[in-house]
DNA sequence: CGAAGCTGATGACATTTGTCAGTACCGGAC
DNA sequence: GTCCGGTACTGACAAATGTCATCAGCTTCG
């Protein structure tokens, strides 16, 4: 019997899936969580086979949990980002899926990730190949996500303790990397390729 | 016997879903789809009683969709935003929910919504009596779409068969009416409002 | 009818932003 | 040891952007 520990931050969803999962009969869900962190914690006292996660839960994401857990995790997400793959498989995540997956195939990913495999979905595999390695800088990085806020220059500046000055030339370099015209579309293309 | 027709681009959240509104002794699911245009094609077919469709299934969405039933239907979505709950109840939608909806919960809100009454989450209600009259003028929401695309103001005017001073003129209205400062979190209010 | 509001435009102006050149320090690779 | 890349800053310049005043035609509402 696989003992399962969810997370999703939908109530109808991360249900839906619980019950179905549920209904297999060699896995039964022990766990259910809102968030990341509570996941974690979740996992201390239960003490669940398999995680699957969801990526997009705020606050953090499910990589931040994937880290901090020590048994098998399978992330499920609802888009594809192609660096997002890479960082999750650094991160030890075992299982890769979109939410597009049946349940069904689920429960064998899930029996796959437990015997000690690894399962990435096809579609993100083919992705996460074409995918270019990052060619930002941590620095560029850091502006670029404080760009994606919204936020003026000179507000990016206090917020990374640089100048307004040092802010413009690494957007600059970042705009120049990225083929595009300002500031804003850079820290969408950073982000559609996950690496922000 | 109430005849469901759902639709949601994520297979593993509709299969879910119809799995458990299944187990429901008076709901039967008659039809599935992944967005709004099969759906509306489906439900010609089917003749469904009640339609649960997503908010958010590229290409266009849920309330296009919706428009186009002359069944209830019941939206679900992942986050609210005040303005569209205004736009779904003129199109017609009879109920409105969150996915954080337990199943059970949506099940009752099927039956109702098929007897004829209305049901809307307590909280997008709230949200939404709180909520602010669109003070946008039609071309000021125009450029914001635009903005949206991560486009420069050449581009926008283009796209909109404006003069670029024009442009500039609607941008700096919306701004100062958004409380913002440039256009690009102009248009991230307006669309977190649900106003574009 | 007049007032108000939306539309569409222009020109002037200040600010913000993107670009570029140049400087400096540090750490790792060859 | 030198070269390279990343970090950090400055100053100068041009382009993009936001603001403001002003104009005119049009519709709608009181």
């Amino acid at each position: 019997m696989i003992r399962l520990l969810l997370a999703d931050d939908e109530v109808l969803i991360r249900g839906a899936m619980a019950a179905l999962l549920d209904l297999e009969a060699d896995i039964c869900v022990v766990g259910e969580a809102a968030d990341g962190e509570t996941a974690v914690a979740l996992a201390g006292r239960v003490r669940p086979d398999v995680a699957v996660l969801d990526l997009e839960m705020p606050p953090g994401d499910g990589i931040a949990a994937a880290e901090q857990l020590t048994i098998p995790v399978v992330l499920v997400t609802r888009h594809a980002r192609p660096g997002v793959l890479r960082r999750a498989l650094g991160a030890g995540v075992r299982g890769f899926v979109p939410k597009t997956t049946p349940a069904s195939a689920l429960a064998e990913i899930i029996r796959q990730v437990h015997g000690g495999r690894r399962y990435v979905d096809q579609d993100f595999a083919a992705y996460a190949l074409s995918e270019q390695p990052c060619p930002l800088s941590p620095r560029e990085r850091d502006v670029l996500r404080a760009t994606r806020q919204g936020k003026p220059i000179k507000e990016i500046a206090a917020a990374t303790h640089l100048a307004p000055g040092t802010v413009r030339n690494y957007l600059s370099t970042a705009i120049a990397k990225l083929a595009v015209n300002d500031r804003h579309a850079a820290a969408r293309a950073a982000w559609e390729q996950g690496w922000i």
